[in-house]
DNA sequence: GTCTATACGTCGATAGAC
DNA sequence: GTCTATCGACGTATAGAC
């Protein structure tokens, strides 16, 4: 019922004071167990695997605290789930191997917190907010540095369409248990999807 | 606490009666309405987002007689949302201009039923039960039907990357609101993506 | 045999006492 | 700045009315 998450859109606003939250240095101490603990549970068992009750044991305080300090349960987990890696410095970089350069990079983040985050993302994915985060990651990540370097048609698109290969090998690694593809040679998925990605990136090649 | 479902798992022995559910006519009618609301609700709400009491409601019955016909609000799910597509026939085709016509068929299913259920069943899959059918499906619809087609090495890794790739294309229709993707002309999608799916299955070209 | 009524425990969130 | 008490809604279960 509550799924679509028409709340905390009134952020926008930067001086106006979120439910008011402690300032102190017992508070910030406070607040940063509650954020430890929430990375910590939210990466293992997701967002509704994960109550709020449970943050605040973790942390050894209590949940109303959890929700004073950060608003609510989607606030709380927005703040503490990192997006997944810094992936521009290698998507802005020279074209040429650039499909393996972007594997390599994702089954790096293999075992990581990074795809325990992208897991919890995905699967949160009913709020609007967390879909917002997952779009904007995807676009600063790929779409705008890559798509200004493409040549030929559809360089936008054809960026997504990039973007779109890699979530596919994500889902794989994270969403999915592809043992298959989780236990196989590095070198070798780096060739094959690897290749597989260069043909959007040197399109046109026919 | 309770998302890495363990429940349910005694349907292992087949006489054994499940929390007993009516089998007479009447019964069968309400089951139907029921499970009618719930793919209607699932596919529009999600998981999370659907509560057992409005399917009942929408159904014109009681929470209670939804437990009773289903055993608990995850089954009902499982019951209830269909698998994506029948992809088979298409995967088992001839290997020459396989891809073009494998993302031809996931652009097919855009704004159907099949994208809910996709888009459903992933953000549920916090479940093990949910997981394994998407891996299951993925397995039956792709990786059974061309793997022992594909010539070259690692045919069955190559199978499952092809996979992985259409998930991405559904990751981009289904769970991130790729406009620019939605949006693009169907030609154009079908060439890029195609061209690039077909690398993994005419492996190696170089 | 089919359903209604009611209840239990837990959830996210709020109000207000220390 | 922190915690207790509490709210309404949730998934689930059961007893017993038709």
């Amino acid at each position: 019922m509550n799924a679509d998450a028409l709340g905390a859109l009134d952020s926008a606003a930067p001086g106006v004071a979120r439910p008011r939250a402690p300032t102190g240095e017992k508070g910030r101490v406070t607040r940063a167990a509650i954020a430890d603990a929430a990375t910590k549970l939210f990466s293992k068992h997701g967002f509704a695997g994960t109550s709020v009750r449970a943050v605040a044991s973790d942390a050894g305080t209590d949940s109303a605290l959890v929700i004073r300090y950060f608003g609510s349960k989607e606030q709380l987990f927005l703040e503490t789930m990192p997006m997944i890696g810094q992936f521009e410095h290698i998507t802005a970089g020279a074209l040429d191997g650039l499909g393996r350069r972007l594997v390599d990079s994702v089954l790096g983040a293999q075992q990581a917190t990074q795809i325990s985050a992208y897991r919890a993302l995905v699967r949160a994915s009913d709020s609007s907010l967390v879909r917002q985060r997952l779009v904007q990651a995807q676009q600063d990540m790929f779409v705008t540095p890559l798509a200004p370097n493409l040549t030929g048609p559809n360089p936008e698109l054809r960026a997504r369409l990039v973007a779109a290969q890699l979530s596919g090998l994500l889902d794989a690694l994270a969403i999915f248990p592809d043992e298959a593809i989780t236990a196989a040679d590095r070198d070798v998925l780096i060739e094959l999807y690897g290749a597989a990605i260069q043909v959007l990136i040197d399109w046109p090649t026919a």
